[in-house]
DNA sequence: CTGATTTTGATAATCATTATCAATTAAATT
DNA sequence: AATTTAATTGATAATGATTATCAAAATCAG
């Protein structure tokens, strides 16, 4: 299911899927929930297959984003992190807690109105990027 | 105006406005609206003050965004930028034209309904960033 | 003034990412 | 199947932004 879609956003895209473009995007789809630095991917990629290069983890986490396969943002803390995206057509939104630093998901869109606030003003909005600061649930109770 | 909420965050943090700062300082005030990186910042600085150095230009806008009065954003490029932060609760919206760059601001906040929708799921929320990625009015109707 | 503290500027160090390039692998052509 | 062509890889050098270091200068408190 998530392979299918992959291998044919590849096709599409006339990008090999090569040993080394399997174990990474394995390492993303293991990690599916979780925002990875490539430092991170090429460690566990490692474990995989051993003799793998950080270049060609680079390359390929900036490939395979570039088609939609990964998303790539930044968290505070200067480098930039992956995850796997499915289908979205919008980007999902983030939750930041300031207290223990968990990073959670909102999956509702509900921009809507601004977006539509925005369209009359001319814009064409395509897409978007929505992170929140504050307290998780568990950290907010504890407090 | 500016310069007494300024003076008056510095007094609270028992930060000194030093002629560095100062003219920091004013390189952000006059360029409100706009979104620059420390390099820029040096260079406009240095009209200023011509033997201030980049490491001073770096740890005044860390510290001038550590206590609000500059806000500290990123947009893609890989380096930091800052602007003027006026004293908005919550930080205003961008606008990134993926045709001719430009970027602008939007004013209105309209995240009630989401953040009221994630303080039922019991998070609280401080603060928010939000990027919309599209097209200008002019790149827009260009097409 | 005097000694303590903060700030500064030059520059070295760090760290993530990108570029280079020869070697390997895979695809296309004969 | 052998040969040519193109894509990909891995090692490593280069880059570029940011941070750390440290002695000198400026400012502050007594
Ligand atoms: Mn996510
Ligand atoms: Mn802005
Ligand atoms: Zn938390
Ligand atoms: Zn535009």
């Amino acid at each position: 299911m998530v392979w299918k879609r992959i291998s044919q956003k590849l096709e599409e895209n006339e990008y090999r899927l090569t040993p080394q473009r399997e174990v990474i995007l394995q390492v993303m789809i293991d990690n599916r929930g979780k925002h990875l630095s490539a430092d991170e991917v090429y460690i566990e990629a490692r474990g995989k297959s051993s003799n793998i290069g950080i270049a060609t983890v680079y390359r390929t986490l900036e490939k395979l984003a570039s088609i939609e396969v990964l998303y790539k943002t930044i968290f505070e803390g200067g480098k930039y992190r992956y995850e796997l995206s499915l289908g979205e057509t919008h980007q999902h939104h983030h939750i930041i807690c300031l207290q223990c630093g968990n990073i959670s998901e909102v999956e509702e869109d509900l921009l809507h109105n601004l977006e539509i606030h925005l369209e009359k003003k001319g814009y064409k909005i395509l897409d978007h990027e929505l992170k929140f600061y504050g307290y998780c649930p568990q950290c907010n109770s504890k407090k």
